[in-house]
DNA sequence: CCCGGTTGCGCAAGCGTTTGCGTTCGGATT
DNA sequence: AATCCGAACGCAAACGCTTGCGCAACCGGG
């Protein structure tokens, strides 16, 4: 067997309840005493069964993280950096990856995660259901994507404002036909795309160009899609001279599908992105970037503060700075040969 | 409170225990009251509590994972495979993202998994003495990276053969000073960089050339790292005319070195990498395709099976099939102007 | 020298399950 | 009709901790 809390009593004369005290800091144990337990408790290598203490204590030590795919670059970024705030302050990590419709409807059918975590980090928006599902839990919750349920802990950043920035530095080199590749809203109920868009048509109402839904495609947020998008706006009786993707990974898709076509960027089309993903500078891609880890490590402080601080509310949403990267894949319109 | 054993008992006026039996599914209780009791707890909402659980039975129901970076892409992926099997068979997943020195002995010395998981799936190479620790679990062992520790159910790929299929393509092409960037084994304990390495030599002595230790840099298998490995190759009074990178990340790191220097990939120079990255296809890079996933769902697997099987034995190491793609980052020499 | 207040520790009652064993009971076997 | 037996269920003892409470021993102040 394992070694347990009595035999780290006995091997110190005292009983459990001190070493129980002892090792967890808390009063009504003498310093030498407590130096004793601790050395005992080395010297035999005792962990405290997590089973057995949280069902004592109600406390599980232990946060629930929910993602929609771990693999995507920005959520791994965002839950390791959330880990690594929340493994520093003693707590465990239980991570559950729904990416599939059937994991993520059992999870929240079954809601293993109940009475097993002191609090939920959420990177996936949970439709009105789900998030009820997860207040029933009755744990501070946040979430770093758009789309904030109420009870939830937010921090975003400016998605309209980002989208602004990008769309105003092709207009301003002169493109007047600037498409956009975005991704349905439907059916993660996230209002990032919807953010990201309007932020698009301000510009150019803004510039006095009159949208036109054609340049609009779907690339639903990954690589395939953008190159998919890409294809379809290039198959237009007027192309887009210019085009914002609402993500890294569509914009690197995009560019896939130019090269495929033989046509250069910028010198035929610029492309520009958003997120900053990590291979964008390897690409040399315009972009708006985001502080992707930041954003984890900040979600996570706040979930711990309020474990810390039970009784203050749901803090304000935190807005998190975003920046526009100039790199090598914009320049004004037909700015080399003609095709 | 929340609603426990003995709550969804009265409800049907039987015994906890007969609860207990009749939602685990264990003999003892006739089908008509099993469903009575199955349609109580689902109208109370009850679910066993995990804590409760684990300390009577002694099975906890939760595989630990740990990784050293789960935002990188490889570990990511492999983690989002492993874990839809983990979840789909019903059991949770602790994370433990070890990328610090300090998380990483934090965890090896407090060990916070022990007494709290079944099994341990290590993406990460455990030195003789954290092997040690991760055995005095007394659990299964499994991992996905190269450098098998006794113990451990290891699903890998042949990355020998693997880089030598990469420089033989090199070699074939007509290249006789094929460079490398690699990346040091210490301190992860690591023979993937080893085995890719022998590799590459296996295949110059094949072929009569003479190895350069000057063409091999290190690249630490990072993007940053492969810029500066292929920087330092360029500023060689004799650069080599092809290079073989240990992974795809350096790979495109020496990519945007090359395009840095205005050389031309293929013409000027040759890259091939290793691993197949996500966006290798987008910046058409020639490389060696791993199965990533497929290594983590087999891991998994083989995990469960030797939960359901305790007696057996570990198994035997499972090597998975790689294949060499062909894109466009490798030609002859000079195949284009000379600079 | 007596007494209220600390300090340091042990006792024992949980926390919510699981599980070995005992009991009851209806039906099959002689 | 007496007996045996398995099926279905209840009892109660763990599992390994935490924590409120009680009780000595000790402190300094009047």
């Amino acid at each position: 067997m394992t070694v347990s809390i009595t035999d780290v009593a006995e091997a110190t004369g005292v009983s459990a309840s001190t070493v129980s005290r002892a090792l967890r800091g808390r009063p009504g144990v003498s310093e030498e005493m407590r130096a004793r337990i601790v050395a005992a408790a080395a010297d035999l290598g005792y962990t405290a069964s997590r089973s057995a203490s949280s069902l004592a204590s109600g406390r599980t030590y232990t946060i629930g993280v929910v993602v929609p795919y771990v693999g995507r670059w920005f959520f791994g970024t965002v839950l390791d950096a959330a880990e690594k705030v929340f493994s520093a302050a003693g707590y465990d990590v239980l991570l559950y990856n729904l990416g599939s419709p059937e994991a993520r409807k059992r999870f929240f059918t079954k809601l293993p995660i109940r009475k097993r975590v002191d609090a939920v980090l959420s990177l996936l928006i949970p439709d009105p259901e789900e998030a009820a599902a997860l207040r029933s839990l009755d744990v501070p919750l946040a979430t770093t994507v758009g789309g904030a349920r109420p009870g939830f802990t937010v921090v975003g950043i400016d998605d309209r404002g980002g989208a602004e920035s990008a769309v105003r530095h092709l207009v301003n080199l002169g493109h007047r036909r600037v498409g956009m590749i975005s991704g349905a809203s439907e059916p993660l109920h996230w209002t990032t795309p919807l953010d990201r868009r309007q932020g698009y048509l301000d510009v150019l109402a803004d510039a006095g160009i009159e949208p036109d839904p054609a340049l609009e495609a779907d690339g639903g947020y990954t690589v395939e899609g953008g190159e998919r998008a890409m294809t379809e706006l290039l198959a237009l009786r007027h192309p887009p001279t210019a085009v914002f993707a609402q993500s890294d990974e569509m914009a690197m898709g995009a560019l896939r599908s130019l090269r495929r076509h033989r046509l250069r960027v910028p010198e035929d089309v610029s492309v520009v992105g958003f997120d900053d993903h990590e291979l964008s500078e390897v690409v040399g891609l315009t972009t708006v970037a985001q502080p992707v880890a930041a954003q984890g490590r900040e979600a996570a402080r706040l979930l711990l503060a309020r474990l810390d601080e039970p009784d203050a509310g749901p803090p304000r949403p935190v807005e998190m700075p975003i920046r526009f990267v100039l790199r090598e894949t914009t320049a004004p319109p037909h700015s080399g040969r003609q095709r």
